[in-house]
DNA sequence: GCGATATATGATAATATTATCATATATTTG
DNA sequence: CAAATATATGATAATATTATCATATATCGC
């Protein structure tokens, strides 16, 4: 069992590599209508383009262009079948984010 | 007791509301120094804006200024003794959030 | 193959966030 | 009061995000 100590710098980047994965994750996530999509993801399972859109009431360019930049980085996948287009959380942790979030209140 | 059903189109604009704050919130946090003083703060309690630019290895002008914006945005609070300000977390719910993050990971 | 439908793409415009710099303000010390 | 220190402010520049629009692509049913 080695006990590896980090110079003080050593841990000052490692920090800091790790609020930057950790904030381009947030970012990622940080709109409400991608907010919006995660959260009926997670009710749903999985959904298609155009359904979320009329849920949302948003028009379909844009939530495409949402959904595909999440799946890029990692937040949802998809399954294509036939003209549809299934898209569907593939990180689950972030839905707990959400839940962290409804009990902050700052006000 | 009193159950009250909300319309479709009701239910619809609480959870626009409730996605509207909660990436307003995130919005807040979702910056790798920012996120780097939440941290700072949640391990130290209090610190002086001088020390979380030497520990950060950033600008004072720059810290100061996530800093006012934080606290602005009801994550932080401060308190004046002398020439020195101390910020603290305010809402230590946010705290969460990090360790939440930090089990995802979006590859 | 043609029209209809679902989704993606890419350019651009609109807007928001972040960094930088110069300087202001406030407080302490001598 | 002057110098030194800590912090804040505000303008501006640099950059990133988001929305919009027009159109492309892919698939299906006929």
């Amino acid at each position: 069992m080695e006990v590896l100590e980090n110079s003080p710098k050593e841990r000052f980047q490692v920090s800091k590599q790790k609020m930057e994965k950790a904030a381009y994750i947030l970012k990622t996530v940080a709109h409400p209508v991608r907010l919006a999509i995660i959260d009926l993801l997670s009710q749903e399972g999985q959904m298609g383009v155009n359904d979320i859109c009329k849920v949302l009431d948003c028009e379909q360019s844009l939530v495409s262009h949402h959904l595909i930049n999440m799946k890029l980085r990692g937040i949802l996948k998809s399954q294509k079948d036939g003209l549809n287009v299934y898209y569907e959380l593939k990180e689950k942790e972030i839905i707990k984010l959400l839940a962290c979030i409804e009990n902050c209140d700052c006000n």
